[in-house]
DNA sequence: TTGTAAGCGTTATCAC
DNA sequence: GTGATAACGCTTACAA
């Protein structure tokens, strides 16, 4: 066995002291309530859990108090106690800014709450130290799961031997070099379908504009390939754009492409703030340009010109992958094998207005 | 004295027993770490707080223990016994798949974190019972502040009596009836402006588009009408439509109100679903109609034909109110008058894609 | 029907 | 330097 030299501790959350907050007057305790009516505050906690063995007329006096007092209980104390777990999941996202990720929270919320669980969520910013800081915070908290959209590369910090046997499901993006469970779109299908749309439509010139260093658009790079592939159609790579972040460089991306003496004559967007960016630059240069592009948007409806959209349901995303970690939290035994769902995705047709959807196998 | 009958509990989060877990292999606690290390679990304490009073070598066996045990302190227990809140603020809001309320989500998870706090998010769809059960939920696990955005008129369970020494503070919709801190927007001033950009434009008859029953639309409403009488203006009411909830609904609206006898010349929208419908339908009738509406969105820059947007920071008020949540946290006296903050808009010309801005006042 | 004692995991205090 | 003890607020087990 390999000896382990003595490290620093792997565990952040030592790190730093919580802030000192004024003395604030401190909520009434069991025994408080039990003093003002006159019993002992297991009496009480029997009135809060409905026992039925306590008089009538205690229960009455007991609740009386607890209204007078305006106490609550403390679930700190409880969950202590009694053991098994806090009821609360964490969910870190990479940008709540981002309706895919508010709308995934929205879906997790909603399901949580069908278990009376609570959430407890965190924003990276796609950087990976504060995801590894929420994760272990969470893990201190004694969240009963934990629901993380990866933000990098370097995932061992979620694997199932550093969180021991908390439960965690990835989201949105698969896991690497780690075995877990997880909840993903079909991109590269996805992707794949729109292309062929493209080329059903007759093109053959086509040009792949998207972000950068995302799993997700590298998935969606992989449909578009296999698609031309498929049609034994060539990619200029000078089509190939990966770098736009936002619909400002989507634009400019578009119009360097769009402007080359050989232009495609069709583009495929890997995401909707390409699409948008596209769709500006085909309209500034009235050119005769099909799109196709992942990610629904407002407005997607009311463009004008050819438009193909990939569209998903990333409410069902955060309600499967919730569903999916407290049926892990529901198992004894959390070593079987990760469990995988891949969600499809639906193709949407624009052109002029007159709109159609074809589901994706 | 008026006698109180003994009601049934005021505290709801007694009714629901938390969800049985299958029982899990439990986390490592002190003492394990302490055994592994020939140490008492005091000494561990010490050691995960930096207490530079224990032996090096002891600090590296301990150290050692931890990694090898993925040894994490348990912070319910800690706060249990430091006594000093949890660490975590509660928020509530009404729909987070509307962009507003997940950016006013990030906006105070921003500026939680840099205080090390954490966010426990709850959605309540509107509805008031949803809202009391999770302010109850997050009082009982001892939350140390609360950011609302309440769902209906009644806010009892909001007010500070209810809510002991808990602080709370309102977004985006002020208190009723009771007297807490809030952050809202300048919805008068931001619709007042835009109207009256639509009456220096030369229109004389203007109509409203708005959602129903939403504290926001009526303040919005009441600009509108302020900027109308300002001018010696008449409101036709039946150009006033207050009930459209989606696009689809605001179209339909829009339709009539552009297809009477006497027409209104502009349309001020109170939101921008109501913006979008009128949009479309501004755009199907080739009708020469100016437009204002509140609320930016995605493309209102694209759009063809006069339009002017009240736009403002949602982030900025997530981040107002969790800073004043904050500050209210660190007072020892929290019975102080209640502070309220109103965040200025900015009217957005986007006529013609030549845009400017000019601040409201 | 109600109360007492012990302990969940951590830390403040005092003893060694 | 380190350990024993008690206590945070609550609940399980047992005694009355």
């Amino acid at each position: 066995m390999g000896e382990m030299e003595a490290a620093g501790p792997t565990n952040e959350s030592f790190e730093r002291l919580t802030v000192e907050r004024k003395g604030r007057a401190k909520p009434a305790t069991m025994r408080d309530v039990g003093a003002r009516a006159g019993v002992s505050a297991m009496t009480v906690s029997r009135v809060l859990h409905k026992d039925p063995r306590v008089l009538p007329l205690t229960r009455d006096r007991v609740l009386e108090a607890v209204d007078k007092l305006g106490y609550r209980r403390n679930e700190l104390a409880r969950s202590l106690r009694v053991g098994g777990g806090s009821g609360m999941v964490g969910l870190v996202v990479t940008n709540l800014a981002n309706p895919f990720y508010s709308q995934l929270a929205l879906g997790v919320e909603s399901e949580l709450a069908k278990d009376n669980l609570k959430l407890v969520l965190g924003n990276t910013g796609e950087d990976v130290d504060r995801e590894r800081h929420l994760v272990s915070d969470f893990a201190s908290r004694r969240v009963d799961g934990l629901l993380v959209v990866p933000a990098g590369n370097r995932q061992t910090h979620l694997s199932a031997s550093t969180l021991k046997s908390l439960p965690v499901v990835l989201c949105a993006r698969p896991p690497i070099d780690i075995s877990v469970d997880c909840v993903v779109l079909d991109d590269v299908g996805g992707a794949r379908n729109a292309t062929r749309w493209l080329i059903d439509s007759g093109h053959r010139r086509i040009g792949f504009l998207g972000p950068p260093a995302q799993w997700t658009s590298a998935e969606r790079l992989r449909g578009f390939h296999e698609a031309m592939a498929d049609a034994d159609l060539y990619v200029n790579e000078k089509w190939v754009r990966c770098t736009q972040r936002d619909v400002a460089s989507a634009e400019a991306a578009a119009t360097e492409v769009l402007s080359m003496s050989e232009a495609p004559t069709a583009l495929f967007c890997a995401n909707s703030r390409n699409t948008i960016g596209a769709y500006r630059v085909r309209r500034k240069l009235s050119r005769d340009v099909s799109l196709a592009g992942f990610d629904d948007f407002e407005f997607a409806d009311t463009i004008e010109g050819p438009l193909a959209i990939v569209s998903y349901d990333t409410e069902e995303l955060g309600r499967r992958a919730a569903r999916m970690l407290i049926d892990r939290m529901g198992e004894a035994d959390k070593t079987t094998a990760p469990r995988r769902v891949v969600l499809p995705t639906t193709l949407c047709n624009f052109d002029h207005s007159k709109q159609s959807a074809a589901e994706v196998p």
